[in-house]
DNA sequence: TGAAAAACCACACGTTCATGCGATAGCGCC
DNA sequence: GGCGCTATCGCATGAACGTGTGGTTTTTCA
C-alpha cells in the first residue's frame, strides 16, 4: 500500500464536510482528490478529479440519491475504490442494505477524528471497520442463521476428487427425487450403468446412501 | 454496565494464558473469576468459580472441545454470559462458524493487550469487536448476498394439511440423511412406528420416497 | 367424559438400493 | 503401444425402503 492514498468525501452538511476536510487532508497518509455533497456531484465531477480515488467516505442521508443507492453507481466506474460509509443511523437495516450494496465498513458520525482515521488505513490494509454497535447488527445476522455458512458453491470445487460430467448428471438425477430407474431413462442408460456412477460419486463424496447425499446437499445449501 | 466486569479465559497456552491473566486481571475493570485451559476444565470448575462470568475470552484450539464446540455448552450454563474468540486463524469459515456458534466478537491472537481489553469493555457496551481483516471476511459476506433477505419457511406452514410434530422428527432424521432404524433409535420407538409416520408424512407431502422428500425439502430451500 | 387425533406397535410383501464381483470399449497422453 | 481414466454393462446378494393390513395406548379437547 502506497501512501498518500487518494480520498473522496461525500457529505452534504457543509459544517461536517469541513472538518472531515481539514483534518483528513491535513493527514500525511492522505490526498483528498475529491470533496463533494451529494452522489450526483461525485459522479459528474470525477472527471474533473485530481485523480481516482481510492477510498471513499460517504454520508448515507444526502439529498438525492442516498449513500447506500451511490455505491454500485461509483463502483461501476471505480471498481478498485472502496467505500465507507459514515451515517447517522444506526439500525440494522440501513447497515445491511450498506453492505449488501458494496460498502467495505460502516462507521457512525460520533466516531473520532483520529479514530476515523484509523479506519480509512484499516480499510486500505483490507479491514472492514464498524463501530462497535454496528457490528453487533451484522453478527447477530449470523447467529439468527441468516448466512450461509460458507459459500454455496458447486460441490466438485469442495472435493479433493472431482466427480466427473456423468456422475453429476446421476447427482442431479437424485437430487431431483428420481430413482435410478428413471435416471436410467432420462440419460439413455442401463440401470447398471446409474448403480456403477453412483458407487463412484458415494466414493467420493464419502456417504454410503442416497438419503447421505441428499442430506450433505442440503447443508451445503443451508449451513 | 457495573465495574468490574466478571471475565473468564479459556485459553490452553500456559505463555498466553499468564500474559492475559497478569495484563486483564490487573485493570481495575476486570474480575478474573475463573482461568482455565480447556471448555471440559470452564464447565466443570464453573461451580467453583468466584462468581458467573459476564465476559469469556476463549481460544479456539483447544485440547478437547475447539472453542467453538464450547460455546453452545457455555452459553447453556450462563445465557447471560458474552464469548469473544481470540484466534490465530484467520480463515472466513472458521470466523463464520464461531458467530453462528454465538460469539459476539473475533479477534486476532496478534492484538495487543491495550487493544484486547478496549474490545473486551465494547463487548460488555453491546459492541462486537472484530480484528480488521476478519470483519472483512464478514462483509464479503454480505456483498456475496449470502445474507437471506427472508426467512425460508417451514413448510407446514405451506400445507393443507400440517404434520403432526412427531412426524417433523422423523422428517428432520430423513433430511439428517438418517435411516428407519437410526430414525427409530434417535427418538426411542420401533422401526414399525417410523415406517408409520413415514407413510403419512408422504401422504401429505404428496410424495413417495425419501429421495421426492428430501428433493421437495430441497427445491423449497432454494426457490 | 367421550370421541377424535396422535402416537405407538406388528407382520408381510414386493421394490429399490448398496455394494461386491466382474467385463468391454473409447479416449488422451507420454 | 501401453497406461490410466471414463463410460458402459452384467449379475448376485443382503439390506433398506414403501405400502398394505391390522391393531393398542395416550393425549387432546370439545
Amino acid at each position: 500500500m502506497q501512501f498518500p492514498l487518494a480520498l473522496a468525501i461525500i457529505e452534504d452538511q457543509a459544517a461536517i464536510r469541513e472538518t472531515l476536510h481539514d483534518y483528513l487532508c491535513a493527514q500525511p497518509e492522505f490526498r483528498c482528490v475529491l470533496i463533494v455533497d451529494s452522489v450526483e456531484a461525485f459522479l459528474q465531477e470525477l472527471p474533473t478529479a485530481a485523480g481516482p480515488p481510492q477510498l471513499i467516505l460517504s454520508d448515507i442521508g444526502l439529498p438525492g440519491l442516498t449513500g447506500i443507492e451511490g455505491i454500485p453507481l461509483i463502483q461501476e466506474l471505480l471498481p478498485e475504490a472502496q467505500v465507507l460509509m459514515l451515517s447517522v443511523y444506526a439500525d440494522a437495516e440501513r447497515v445491511f442494505e450498506a453492505l449488501r450494496a458494496g460498502a467495505v465498513g460502516y462507521l457512525l458520525k460520533h466516531t473520532p477524528l483520529a479514530q476515523l482515521k484509523e479506519h480509512l488505513l484499516q480499510v486500505a490494509a483490507g479491514g472492514s471497520p464498524m463501530s462497535p454497535g454496528v457490528a453487533r447488527f451484522v453478527v447477530q445476522a449470523f447467529q439468527q442463521q441468516l448466512v450461509a455458512p460458507i459459500a454455496a458453491l458447486p460441490l466438485e470445487h469442495l472435493l479433493a476428487e472431482p466427480l466427473t460430467a456423468r456422475e453429476l448428471e446421476v447427482v442431479r438425477g437424485i437430487e431431483d427425487g428420481l430413482s435410478y430407474k428413471l435416471i436410467a431413462e432420462r440419460h439413455f442408460v442401463s440401470i447398471d450403468t446409474v448403480r456403477s456412477h453412483i458407487r463412484n460419486v458415494y466414493r467420493k463424496l464419502q456417504v454410503n446412501s442416497k438419503a447421505e447425499l441428499l442430506a450433505q446437499t442440503l447443508k451445503r445449501q443451508r449451513g
